[in-house]
RNA sequence: GCCCGGAUGGCGGAACUGGUAUACGCGUUCGACUUAAAAUCGAAUGGAGAAAUCCGUGCGGGUUCGAUUCCCGCUCCGGGCACCA
């Protein structure tokens, strides 16, 4: 071979891999084990694309790097398979989705072993194998047993076109993502998750895990705790009472009216007979209001109920509105309203002639005189309270209202449980049937995998069920001995992703949805690499980890340690890729182009911090190219012969140092240039044995395929090596020496001298620059040893 | 509107704890090799200036001997949430 050819060196190492299985993991090391993961993919029609690329390789380099440290790693893979673009497909083409779904699998995986990936492919795992789902469906009525996993009816979105239940997901600004109608709000009974139960240690663990700030922010918003109150009032001439939530008690002296969520049951109680048709006209409207108006025309909007609350501190009658700006599913779905302090009901005030009171007064120098003033001040027209600050009222009102029975300290969530059912086919079928009288019983779990039923027409029909009704005779079950009918909605997507990190542990497991030895040794995740999901996903495995730990099934409550958030890339033109712009790059094209996986893989690396977006630039492929091609010439170019024109000790434990310390830091763009520059050098310098061992294998991690053939050449094992401090300091250093903060000459001392302060001072001195600027004699002088510094300010 | 990121040469980026701004790569220019081109190898490359030197990390202030880094006030770009009482 007389120059560097990718593509025959990949086939050849990979070839190996395959046949050697050199990543297979086993829980049997005495070596300290790492496992690692990326979010497992949506095996698309489309294959791997560059983003995959980096999410895996950012993996990759992790995993080969703590193989080389002679860590027992374990690297699985698997596909999410689930998902509307199959079933979609189905009901184009009439293909099974089973069908389709293996189709793309197989891609998926040919092409992730084309990158040459340290993957243990046989701990590889699909989400719509019933030898998975099984467990999935396992979990599930581990849920239902302990009541997290309940029935309830809610509004759902529906598109009358295509005549089907649709997720938030796949409604995109109030229409159908599939046919682009509005979309409504239909009542329906679903299945939820009571992820709520969790909210508090959701909430409290979250600053326990080594995951990116942003998501923590993002997952601590989402659950979204405040703390407040609740309050109940008397309402006139009835017996019901309303019970609100309000954050600031101490403003109960100005809340003037009442408004209640459309939803909300008690309005056909408080209606009369002159309001009655208005209410009903009004709920009517804004219950299915699509979310195009809700979100492009805030406006208030409202009815007067025709009854009245009474203010418990002062007395006073409040009328009850309805308003489609108080939510139901927030707090108890009622507000008391106070016009003065808060802006939605000031607004809504305003509108509707309602009376301001104000109760906090401005901080003095406060410019702003807006009659609504939402923030700490003192309190005014507020009875024994006026005169005090707002923020010590609100205790002592919370007090005074549980002593007189009107209410209680109160913590709310922004955060809903979670929403399961999804009515399609290509789902977890959940498993439950139905009793004649409509009461739902779990399938025993000796009768699971409830197997999805072949079906002709993919399509959900007309009662809003999935195609799953249309299997007539699965539809029946016998349960102890009774008829029953099986659920046929089928499982949100994100359930059979809850649980998978724990299904590698012991993947072929038939007895156990995990292993309980197996999770001992293997778990929690170590590293978890991937690009979105920054809630839901990563907020239900936390919540099914702290479940499944409640009920003796782990030995941990958070499932991942360490959280590597990468960023998108974007097409050269800074754009989104997508095919309709046509500006995507196809990985597998720069492949075959003849750069190869390696080049491919190093420059996904190089190309900038992984946690940031980037752009790809084709340019700069070849660059990394040019400097695989010039790493492969100094083992294999007989021309380059080894020589010793310079020492290179220094440089290779510098070069080997600065890459462990990058590669631990997740740096990998710097670990990358690092070799760039360690190359260069060598160039200059001319490798030694020990230079080319050295680079083999410090590139392995990035470009495993070149490096083996380089080590092969060489003779020589794979272990990482190790840097020693005793060559990186020299006999002299340099100091720099600055002049009022600006750099004006360098000095080469002994490193003896470095020790000595007026030393250093004593060689500046003599410096002819240094005395140039230092004429008019010098004011101070400051040393920092560390960074080999001198300033003198004159 | 709220929360979280980000802004550094012609371009992507580096500078890890306040201490030599622009590592590495791309591009550009020059040179070597070649009949020639590509590939490869070598050199130069922030701006202004003949030079001394000055100016330079989105903008305006501040702290400091010293600020890309810390503080205050903005602008623009990206992402998330969005009438959450």
């Amino acid at each position: 071979m007389d120059r560097y050819e990718p593509l025959k060196i990949e086939e050849k190492w990979q070839a190996r891999w395959e046949k050697e299985k050199p990543f297979k993991a086993t829980e049997t090391s005495d070596q300290p084990k790492v496992f690692l993961a990326e979010m497992f993919p949506y095996p698309s029609g489309a294959g791997l694309h560059v983003g995959h690329v980096r999410n895996f390789t950012i993996v990759d380099v992790l995993t080969r790097f703590f193989k080389q440290q002679q860590m027992n790693v374990m690297r699985p893979f698997g596909y999410d398979t689930f998902g509307l673009p199959a079933e979609n497909y189905a009901i184009k083409t009439g293909t099974a989705p089973q069908d389709i779904t293996k189709i793309n699998i197989d891609n998926f995986r040919k092409q992730a072993k084309r990158l040459g990936y340290a993957i243990d492919w046989d701990r590889e795992i699909n989400t719509s194998d019933p030898e998975y789902y099984k467990w999935t469906q396992w979990c599930f009525l581990q849920l239902y047993k302990k009541g997290l996993a309940y029935q309830k009816e809610s509004y759902q979105w529906w598109c009358p076109v295509d005549q089907t239940v649709l997720a938030n997901e796949q409604v995109e600004n109030g229409k159908c993502w599939r046919c682009g109608h509005e979309v409504e709000k239909k009542k329906m009974k679903q299945w939820f998750f009571k992820i709520t139960a969790y909210a508090d240690e959701l909430l409290e663990d979250i600053d326990h895990v080594e995951w990116p700030e942003k998501i923590k922010t993002a997952q601590k918003n989402w659950i979204g705790r405040s703390e407040g109150a609740e309050i109940t009032f008397k309402i006139k001439d009835h017996k019901e009472t309303l019970t609100v939530f309000t954050t600031r008690p101490d403003t109960l002296f100005g809340a003037t009216f009442m408004v209640v969520a459309p939803e909300h049951p008690i309005i056909a109680k408080l209606v009369t007979k002159d309001t009655k048709k208005a209410v009903e006209e009004y709920c009517k409207n804004a219950i299915k209001k699509s979310e195009i108006e809700r979100q492009e025309n805030k406006e208030k909007t409202g009815v007067f109920t025709g009854s009245y609350a009474i203010n418990p501190a002062t007395g006073e009658l409040m009328q009850i509105w309805v308003a489609d700006y108080v939510l139901f599913g927030y707090g108890t779905g009622a507000i008391m309203a106070v016009p003065s302090g808060d802006e939605r009901d000031f607004e809504f005030a305003t509108k509707f002639k309602l009376p301001i009171i104000k109760v906090v007064e401005r901080p003095e120098g406060m410019e702003d005189d807006s009659p609504c003033y939402v923030g700490e001040g003192t309190m005014v027209n507020s009875g024994p309270f006026t005169g005090r600050p707002s923020s010590e009222v609100r205790e002592e009102i919370n007090d005074w209202l549980e002593q007189q029975g009107y209410g209680k300290k109160k913590v709310t969530y922004k955060m809903r449980d979670w929403l399961i059912s999804r009515q399609r086919y290509w789902g977890c079928p959940i498993p439950i049937a139905y009793d004649k009288n409509g009461n739902p019983h779990p399938i025993p779990e000796d009768q699971l995998p409830v197997i999805i039923p072949e079906v002709e027409d993919y399509r959900p029909d007309h009662t809003g069920r999935s195609a799953l009704a249309k299997a007539k005779d699965w539809l029946k079950v016998t349960i102890d001995g009774e008829e029953m009918t099986r659920e046929t909605d089928t499982l949100d997507g994100y359930a059979c992703s809850s649980w998978y990190l724990w299904r590698y542990a012991s993947p072929r497991d038939s007895k156990h949805a995990w292993d309980p030895d197996a999770i001992n040794y293997w778990e929690p995740l170590d590293y978890y690499c991937g690009g979105d999901h920054a809630v839901a996903h990563l907020l239900y495995v936390r919540f099914w980890c702290k479940f499944f730990a409640d009920e003796g099934y782990l030995p941990f409550r958070e499932p991942i340690k360490r959280l590597l958030y990468n960023g998108y890339i974007n097409a050269p033109d800074g754009k989104k890729m997508s095919k309709s712009k046509g500006n995507v790059i196809d990985p597998l094209d720069v492949i075959n182009d003849g750069y190869g996986a390696d080049t491919l893989r190093t420059y996904e690396m190089f190309i900038g911090p992984y946690d940031q977006d980037a752009a790809w630039d084709p340019r700069s492929v070849g660059g990394v190219y040019r400097f695989l091609n010039r790493s492969w010439s100094l083992v294999f170019d007989k021309s380059l012969k080894p020589s010793a024109k310079g020492d290179t000790t220094v440089v290779r434990h510098k070069t080997i140092k600065k890459v462990t310390e990058d590669i631990h830091r997740f740096s990998f763009n710097t670990a990358v240039a690092a070799l760039m520059e360690y190359v260069n050098e060598l160039y200059k310098l001319g490798a030694s044995k020990d230079d080319q061992i050295t680079l083999a294998k410090l590139l392995k991690p990035f470009a495993p395929h070149l490096a083996s053939e380089m080590l092969e050449e060489l003779k020589s094992d794979d272990v990482w090596p190790v840097w020693d401090e005793k060559y990186l300091a020299s006999d002299t250093v340099e100091v720099v020496v600055q002049i009022n903060g600006k750099l004006r000459a360098k000095l080469i001392v002994d490193k003896a001298d470095l020790e000595d302060e007026k030393k250093v001072i004593e060689i500046a001195k003599k410096d002819e620059k240094v005395k140039k600027y230092t004429a008019d004699g010098i004011k101070k002088t400051i040393f920092v040893k560390k960074a080999k510094l001198l300033n003198i300010v004159v």
